[in-house]
RNA sequence: GGGCGCUUAGCUCAGCUGGUUCAGAGCGUCUGCCUUACAAGCAGAGGGUCGGGGGUUCGAAUCCCUCAGCGCCCACCA
């Protein structure tokens, strides 16, 4: 074997062994008789790149799945992208835009030929970069929201929902985003608090000199204005019953409606009601029949029918009419306000305005039911548990889905419209073509005309877990059968009702059992002072940059290790840093181990025999640890634990413990053992650290071509004997202390020194006390040495004889510490066992533990007495 | 307005059904080491009245109440 470099360069093996994984087909899975494991990826926008929150999902989900795949199953985590219907057309329209190419003035099909070349040119760039961080996907599987499948299962879905009569058209005030043109769902607006006026306005009452008080933040609306409300139990407005008000400035006249939807305290009880621009307006309007005008565009300018102000932008029309009413004298007062206030989220910028528009809605009652009961009796498990709340609040509140958008990238609504303005939904022009005819003969193709808007990208997304496996069109298919119900989601819960309440609907209703059975909402990531990262902050590392300087491994452990379940990932790049180091000590460790000299005829020392056997049971404790915080999906716990147990049980004791000396040559016996737990802490860490793993392990095993580690089992435990785990644990407790005594007294390491035991002792750990502490020998019968540094361990005391070496004032007063410290712990467990209520009703092995706390006291208080009667 | 969660060492967090794994880990800090696997390292040290107050209990970081601060989600009071 060639010599090893000192340092480990993750450059110089990531991309051949993703090379050889690829090549042998290692992440392919077909259905067999194996209990499966699947995973389906949240699809990355197509278009998108990398951002850390993929980094944090996709390396829990490449976890999981190399876990599940070493622990014997059949594992497939099916990649894919969606096509991002807002986002990836703002981004074409924006391009576009920089060609001096105005979306209005291309054809449906010239602009989703843009389209398309821009999703060819950029698309698939992310799960390029996803290879780099060592996702295990299975690449022939990699599907497209938009790809045909897909696209006939969104066609599908749709139309029998609309025979169902689950999917309805109507002309409803909807969220509208005046910068992409699109109605948008409740969900997808951000409100967000702010100050703004609240502006009281005189609405002069007909036939009398009196004014009617009204107080609104949108004074900018007054022209759609077609009644003023108030509360039939108000006092103080009972003079406006039946009356009619003059709108301000717009001269027209409305009614005073009554209604107890009216809050009698907020303003002045008087409320306007301008029924096309606010949906609770809306809602008066249709109780009480009134008239709508609508006084916006659909970029949110001023329209004709305001007969004012026309074409100018509602937020300036908003100053300016405040003047103007002021100017006229309308104006009560103007007060500072806090409110509410929708936004897009997709474009953080824009005001949501609600506005009347067609479009089509999805009814959710019905399909929200099961769905809610999935995760209420835990056939869906969440973790953490505290989303359950979350989802439950939405589900039994939920209200219609407006699933169409007036966007061209995406999939276009299957309805056609006839002549007479009536509509056929039909999953091809061909069948819409007979359904049109059979209400209306003679019919013919070019009378019919498509729907021009599109649907909401979660309408495809929601069924990804089955469209994945070909379960909309084909739902007794093979993977159908085997992967669906697929294992575990792994996504944020930034879009727990986006998609994963979606999916669990669509679940039930087209596959007729749940999508997965546990949903793992990981953190939201931000940087290291809490700030959710974004590209306006930028403090968001660059992944691929990341990758380089550290390693996929180094990264992957570096996310890991800031990541607890359901905490938001507080992310800093120095953690990357640790995880790097790590690689390094692993590689290091091989090193060593690999490097040493065998000789066959060496008798094997008895340290190294009793650091085997040590080593055996230290390593099953930390197996069925690691076992069951992965089981609970403590992931990063589970990181750390098996950190701990290579960094510190294993290189820092174990390793020492068994290194032969300078020259000498190792025993047969040792090394093989040591090649064991190595191969079993390499399996252990694969999951985590798939890279450095692979390429430790095909030198450690000859292995042939094809094989991997990635299918090498995971390690079992086997019986514990904890006599030996808690002799190691006293031994290295004497170790410490005698490297203490060294580093307070600047005693060299390479200076052999002398033990002395005054006490009780178990002789089995000498010999691994002498090697990893250097020493010359420990007499178990010696005098007491007045010149000699002391310390205790349980309840003897460890005399280390330093002849002319010793500052006995400092050691006495050392003691004395000690000495004071337990005796109070003594005081506190005698006041304990004093207390009869204490004695009566605590368990007894309570009882008992306080009891030997105190003799152990006793005896360790006999022990420091002695050692300051020696020293004295 | 309603709901959920958080507050433990300088920082990020563990601490499960109250009791010897109860005050922990990692990082950072400080001290000594270029000791033949690793300076991307080794050895050692310091550091917290477990947010404040009250209660339950023989016993509270852990259970209950309350206050304060922070975060998130939901909601049609203009």
């Amino acid at each position: 074997m060639k010599e090893l470099a000192t340092k480990y360069n993750p450059a110089d093996v990531e991309d051949k062994w993703y090379a050889y994984w690829m090549k042998h087909r290692l992440f392919h899975s077909e259905p067999d008789s194996r209990e499966p494991y699947c995973i389906v990826i949240p699809p990355p926008n197509v278009t998108g790149v990398l951002h850390m929150g993929h980094m944090l999902n996709n390396t829990i989900q490449d976890i999981l799945v190399r876990r599940a795949r070493m622990d014997g199953k059949n594992a497939l985590w099916v990649p894919g992208t969606d096509h991002a219907s807002i986002a990836t057309e703002a981004k074409v329209v924006a391009k576009l835009a920089a060609e001096g190419i105005k979306k209005s003035d291309l054809t449906r099909e010239e602009f989703l030929t843009h389209a398309w070349d821009w999703t060819h040119k950029y698309g698939g760039i992310i799960l390029e970069q996803l290879k780099k961080l060592g996702a295990s996907c299975d690449w022939d599987r990699t599907a497209f929201t938009m790809d045909e499948t897909r696209s006939k299962s969104v066609t599908k879905v749709f139309v029998e929902l609309f025979r169902k009569g689950l999917i309805y058209r109507g002309k409803r005030p909807v969220n509208w985003d005046p910068k992409a043109l699109t109605a948008l769902s409740d969900i997808e607006v951000i409100y967000k608090e702010e100050h703004s006026k609240l502006y009281y306005l005189r609405y002069k009452v007909v036939g009398e000199d009196t004014y009617a008080i009204v107080a609104t933040t949108r004074p900018e609306t007054i022209m759609g204005d077609t009644a003023m409300c108030i509360n039939p139990n108000d006092p103080k407005n009972q003079h406006l019953r039946g009356k009619k008000v003059i709108v301000p400035l717009v001269g027209r006249e409305i009614p005073v409606i009554e209604d107890d939807y009216v809050d009698m305290e907020f303003g002045t009880g008087c409320l306007k009601v301008t029924p096309a621009h606010d949906m609770n307006d809306y809602m008066l309007g249709q109780k009480h029949n009134l008239e709508t005008i609508d006084i916006f565009n659909p970029d949110a300018t001023i329209s004709e029918a305001a007969g004012m102000y026309v074409g100018m932008d509602r937020f300036d029309v908003r100053e300016r009419i405040a003047k103007d009413l002021e100017a006229a004298g309308l104006i009560e007062k103007v007060e500072n306000y806090e409110n509410k206030v929708g936004y897009s989220e997709r474009n953080p910028d824009t005001v949501v305005e609600p506005r009347l528009s067609d479009q089509w809605f999805m009814k959710m009652d019905s399909m929200a039911k099961p769905a809610l009961a999935a995760v209420e009796d835990d056939i869906i498990r969440f973790i953490p548990e505290k989303y359950k709340n979350t989802y439950r609040h939405w589900m039994t509140d939920i209200r219609d889905w407006c699933i169409s958008r007036q966007l061209w990238w995406g999939h276009r609504i299957p309805a056609w419209y006839l002549p007479d303005g009536s509509f056929v939904v039909a999953e091809d022009a061909e069948e819409a073509l007979k359904l049109a005819n059979e209400k209306c003969p003679g019919i013919s193709a070019s009378d019919l005309r498509q729907e021009e808007d599109g649907l909401d990208t979660w309408f495809s997304s929601w069924l990804w877990p089955i469209s994945l496996f070909n379960g909309i069109l084909d739902p007794e298919n093979a993977d159908m059968k085997y992967y669906y119900p697929t294992t575990t989601l792994v996504t944020g819960p930034d879009i727990i009702f986006f998609w994963v309440a979606r999916m669990i609907m669509a679940g039930y209703e087209f596959a007729g059992q749940q999508p997965f059975s546990n949903v793992y909402f990981t953190g939201i990531v931000r940087d290291e002072i809490g700030r959710k990262m974004s590209k306006q902050l930028g403090n968001s590392p660059d992944p691929l940059k990341l990758i380089a300087d550290y390693g996929a491994d180094g990264v992957r452990v570096g996310i890991m290790l800031c990541a607890p379940a359901g905490n938001d990932i507080l992310f800093d790049t120095n953690l990357c840093l640790t995880g790097r180091n790590f690689s390094n000590k692993i590689w290091n460790a091989f090193r060593l181990v690999t490097g040493w000299e065998v000789d066959e005829n060496a008798q094997q020392p008895e340290s190294a025999a009793f650091a085997i056997k040590w080593m055996e049971s230290r390593l099953s404790v930390a197996i069925e640890e690691i076992n069951d915080l992965i089981g609970k999906f403590r992931i990063s716990e589970a990181l750390k634990e098996i950190y701990r147990l290579f960094w510190d049980e294993f290189s820092s004791w174990y390793l020492e413990m068994v290194k032969p000396a300078y020259g000498s040559p190792v025993d047969t016996a040792t090394l093989n053992a040591t090649k064991g737990f190595f191969d079993k802490l390499l399996r252990l860490l694969h999951p985590f650290m798939p890279f450095i793993t692979e390429e430790l392990w095909q030198h450690l095993c000859e292995r042939r071509d094809g094989e991997s580690i990635m299918y090498a089992s995971t390690p079992e435990a086997t019986p514990v004997d904890n006599d030996i785990l808690n002799i190691m644990e006293h031994a290295k407790e004497v170790v410490n202390g005698v490297r203490n005594v060294r580093a307070v007294k600047n005693l060299p390491n390479k200076e052999p020194l002398t033990l002395n035991i005054l006490g009780t002792w178990d002789k089995s750990q000498d010999s691994v006390i002498c090697k990893l502490a250097n020493l010359e020998g420990i007499n178990h019968n010696a005098d007491k040495d007045p010149a000699a540094a002391s310390f205790i361990v349980d309840v003897t005391e460890i005399n280390i004889p330093l002849a002319g070496n010793i500052d006995k004032e400092a050691e006495i007063a050392k003691l004395r510490k000690d000495l004071d410290y337990i005796t109070g712990f003594k005081a506190s467990v005698m006041k304990k066992l004093s207390n009869e209520r204490f004695v009566n009703n605590a368990p007894a092995a309570v009882v008992e533990a306080e009891r030997k706390k105190l003799a152990d006291a006793d005896a360790k208080i006999e022990s420091i007495n002695n050692a300051i009667a020696t020293l004295s």
